[in-house]
DNA sequence: AGTTTCGAAACTTTCGAAACTTTCGAAAAA
DNA sequence: TTTTTCGAAAGTTTCGAAAGTTTCGAAACT
């Protein structure tokens, strides 16, 4: 079970200010940055991930490298097969359609327990991450790769600065899980769709400050319901079977 | 995302009959084994994993280790802190509760969805499955190590077959997660507890096969909620306090 | 022409050793 | 007596190379 966002915490400052960052060092670098590439398509769905590029790209040896792949196996970023090394996770509709539907129960159930044991640190950062997303504006087709990533980012922490105040370890991290999943496909979204939607994070922001939780969850759920619907009818060849890939069998 | 339990398929028939069982080989092997001990607790909560031990214990080099023991952590089995190593994950009364209630609503959601696409060959696995669970009988708390062992499988296959026909891969695959982390406390009460239960099995069988959604639902949540009610009084030493580990700090 | 067999090339998996970090205890200083 | 410092031992992390598979194409055979 990863780490989750550490919030309201004191700072334990034993070497560094950032301590806590260096984490596991070189593979856990290894791994967040292949994370990253992979939520980003830099590594596209069902590409074939092979040692020799890989060591070339992320300057690292064979043994790091598996280790990180691993961990994106079980997180369901990639898959791999005996003797046949190692391969980015396939996209689908129905996938993101399944994903979504746990997502819609589990970022609800976590909102309203976090806005129940919500503290004055957890508005805080609530507020300030809002600020830092809202102050870059949702991103347009031409913007740079780096504003789409900076963005991801950012609307990443605000989505978790909401919740984390949940009491329920477990849920917060397969509610984590899933987010990066889901990110994924907004990222697709991000590069293909036309269609602006409104600022429906400021809503929510709004709501959950306000202790609404009926509310809360309503704009929740219809933020990740609209989000399917928009790259279901917006991202070229997102279908509902899964891969291109050769499984064929002769008939 | 493991494998999930693949049932009505024919088999490949490429070498062996049970090609399929070969998955990954070596590592694959290890993880399973490490699995199997941490669930049954011969490895027990917080036991810190050296390498040197280990090494002799599963006949295998510190990378096969590190590549298990990495998916051990993601699967919330174990965790790590750079450069201390690994460590069986804490078990406590909070733990268990946050995790039965998540299970409550996979495991009725899954079912129900199972019970909707349920086929011919569905009815026959849980059929068998169910033999061989009540064939064994609930162990009790002086049978040997072994039979426990063996009881724990098959009662694993049954609730696995349970829901094999669910059609939401994400939920299938937390929904087994979480039911491996269940397996630790689930061991806690068969080695301590001293009450018997009535075979809820049958009456979870029959509901299922008669497509008794609400029934086969309400006796699934009340089987989860006994066992933790079950532990809670019975499992000494099981409180809502994570782990007896020495991290304090100076008054 | 189509199928099968064989062998080399490419890639994956496994391993043990080298480099580095933490822990623990003994000796020196307060 | 208590605290601090230092150094050796134990343990963890990283690496590159050896061993083992799979894949692919060319030659041999039907």
């Amino acid at each position: 079970m990863a780490r989750i966002l550490q919030m309201p915490s004191t700072p334990t400052a034993t070497t560094a200010p950032q301590d806590v960052l260096r984490e596991e060092a070189a593979t856990f670098d290894v791994l967040r940055r292949m994370r990253e590439d992979i939520l980003c398509c830099v590594l596209k769905p069902d590409q074939r991930l092979r040692f020799g590029e890989l060591r070339q790209r992320y300057d690292t040896s064979v043994g790091t490298l598996r280790e990180a792949l691993s961990h994106l196996v079980s997180e369901g970023l990639a898959r791999t097969e005996a003797g046949r090394g190692f391969t980015v996770a396939s996209i689908s509709l129905a996938d993101f359609l399944d994903l979504s539907e746990l997502r819609v129960w589990l970022e609800t159930r976590t909102l309203a327990d976090a806005i129940r044991h919500g503290t004055d640190a957890w508005e805080a950062e609530i507020v300030g991450s809002y600020f830092l997303l809202n102050k870059l504006g949702a991103p347009r087709q031409d913007d740079p790769v780096g504003v789409k990533r900076e963005w991801g980012k950012r609307h990443k922490r605000f989505h978790d600065a909401l919740v984390a105040t949940c009491t329920s370890p477990w849920s917060l991290h397969y509610r984590s899980e899933l987010f990066d999943q889901a990110r994924r496909y907004h990222w697709l979204t991000m590069i293909h769709a036309r269609s602006r939607r409104k600022n429906e994070h400021l809503d929510l922001r709004d709501a959950v400050l306000a202790r609404d939780s009926d509310k809360a969850c309503a704009l929740i759920e219809s933020h990740i319901r609209t989000t399917v619907a928009q790259a279901a009818s917006e991202v070229p060849g997102l279908t509902m079977d899964a891969a291109p890939s050769a499984r064929r069998r002769k008939a």
